[in-house]
DNA sequence: AGCATCATATACTGTGTAGTATACAGTCAC
DNA sequence: GTGACTGTATACTACACAGTATATGATGCT
């Protein structure tokens, strides 16, 4: 069950028990809506991932990037998918030619497109 | 069980049954590597549509563009997916960014990509 | 009439997903 | 030493996924 999403988890959650005894298992399954024991077992990654829905939550109680979460999970966020799914010839044409490019390339076409320069 | 993904199918096979007799479901089936009862459930769409693998096989054999037959399913393929795993944060707004552009603006990026503009 | 071939109906199966519910053992406060 | 917390172990569940296996009725050939 090697997945990387729930070491991630607890080392997070531990940092802000840190600050906070809000951090603990019971009170952050509380929040979430889940199952303390469930928390334990993803965490140690007994299990794996849980759904989408409940990484955003997930997400939304430790402050962390939703994108990333899913992302740990091997997941992609249902809006992404949405788009590729609706035009799937351009954005796979565009994905497999971006997918090698450094990160700056890609913001640079971010932030043109935000300009709109098109 | 509306997806799209089975009219589409039985239309296309139909038409290269026109030419060729290869093209029966129990041929389209062997050819596949799935029963024919199979072939039949999902072209009528009385079952979800298949998984990735299948999807990709059935693209194959009905020479379809298989980004095209897995979007139908509401599916995107594993290498697109795994673009965006790793690098979730970029990707995501990427894709956020141009998810309302039109196909144009999109290929234009794929061109300047390719023509290495960075 | 007999056989092949067509599609479809029906029943069933193993595996994965996404958790719940409850019980338990350890630690700290007072 | 007992109450209020920790985290974890164990057992169970409902439903979706991705099909298989077999039987049946219709059509066409010769």
């Amino acid at each position: 069950m090697r997945n990387a999403f729930g070491a991630y988890l607890r080392k997070r959650r531990e940092e802000l028990l840190g600050d906070s005894p809000e951090y603990s298992i019971r009170k952050v399954a509380a929040k979430i809506g889940v199952q303390p024991s469930y928390i334990s077992k993803v965490e140690r990654e007994e299990v794996a991932p849980p759904s989408e829905a409940t990484i955003i939550r997930w997400a939304e109680t430790l402050n962390e990037d939703p994108d990333v979460l899913l992302a740990l999970a091997g997941k992609v966020s249902a809006d992404l998918r949405d788009a590729i799914v609706k035009r799937p010839k351009v954005f796979a044409e565009l994905i497999r030619e971006l997918k090698d490019a450094p990160d700056h390339a890609l913001l640079r076409v971010v932030r043109e497109v935000r300009d709109g320069n098109w």
